[in-house]
DNA sequence: ACGCTTATTGATAATGATTGTCAAAACCAT
DNA sequence: ATGGTTTTGACAATCATTATCAATAAGCGT
């Protein structure tokens, strides 16, 4: 049986007020800058759960971190990134939405979230590289 | 300057050879089981490299590795992977390549490769961890 | 072909995020 | 309040990746 306890909540309701996305190893100091005494393990497990379930969104940064995001509708975008100097740009994807949940529903896949994000060099990295390229 | 090594060469080979995704640590392997005595922190460089310079497309897996795959044009399609079990199915985005190549070059950016990926549970696993939930 | 300079390699240590362990504490139906 | 069971948390263990650094080898000029 899921029990309720004031850990969960407080993991909870920090990923809640927190915009965008966080890191477990953030929201851990952030916890425990409020005086939470909280442990870490409890931090991951306790996203981890709110990702099974649904209620957290869940993705990886570039460098191998896992960084999760309170699951609302509102303000979900993608990336493009730079694969040299990593700057990144938020773009609408919402002709993507649908055809991401169209193409999950037909292979009977649930719960789909997807991940798109469109890398390349951005304007002065193409320069750059092109410079030493040579 | 950049020099030419019958290392990279066998690291790009091997990724050439290979369908879809594969983590550094399955290629280093994958080059091991073919007699390669390459190391292993040197085919972390090169599959770094080959980013870099847009031979080579990287994601993040879910569970933290990176993936790289060919940067090819031909066979090129997207996955849709199960969170819990792995399986994974292959799809076809045409509608999705041009939005992206679109949206790179409406930012300025050039090379653009995209990562679209959907993630959620597949039928089988939909029910296991219903499940499990209770 | 020869040597020189310097990028590259590779064995291994170091790092850092995440997960496993397990006794102690907390939850909740009774 | 009690008992059975889940959850917690400190710490160890794991695993991918990166840093280190001496040894090697690429490519240049000769």
């Amino acid at each position: 049986m899921k029990r309720n306890t004031w850990q969960r909540e407080a993991v909870r309701e920090a990923l809640d007020g927190t915009d965008g996305f966080i890191s477990a190893q953030a929201l851990h100091s952030s916890l425990h800058a409020s005086g939470s005494p909280i442990g870490l393990a409890t931090v991951y497990r306790a996203l981890g759960d709110l990702a099974t379930t649904g209620e957290a969104d869940s993705l990886q940064s570039p460098d191998g971190e896992a960084l999760y995001r309170a699951c609302s509708t509102t303000g979900h975008h993608h990336h493009l990134i730079c694969r040299n100097c990593g700057r990144t740009v938020e773009i609408e994807a919402d002709e993507v939405e649908a055809w991401a949940q169209r193409v999950a529903a037909e292979h009977g896949f649930t719960r789909a979230a997807h991940v798109v994000d469109v890398f390349g060099l951005c304007a002065d990295c193409t320069v750059l590289l092109a410079a030493e390229a040579r």
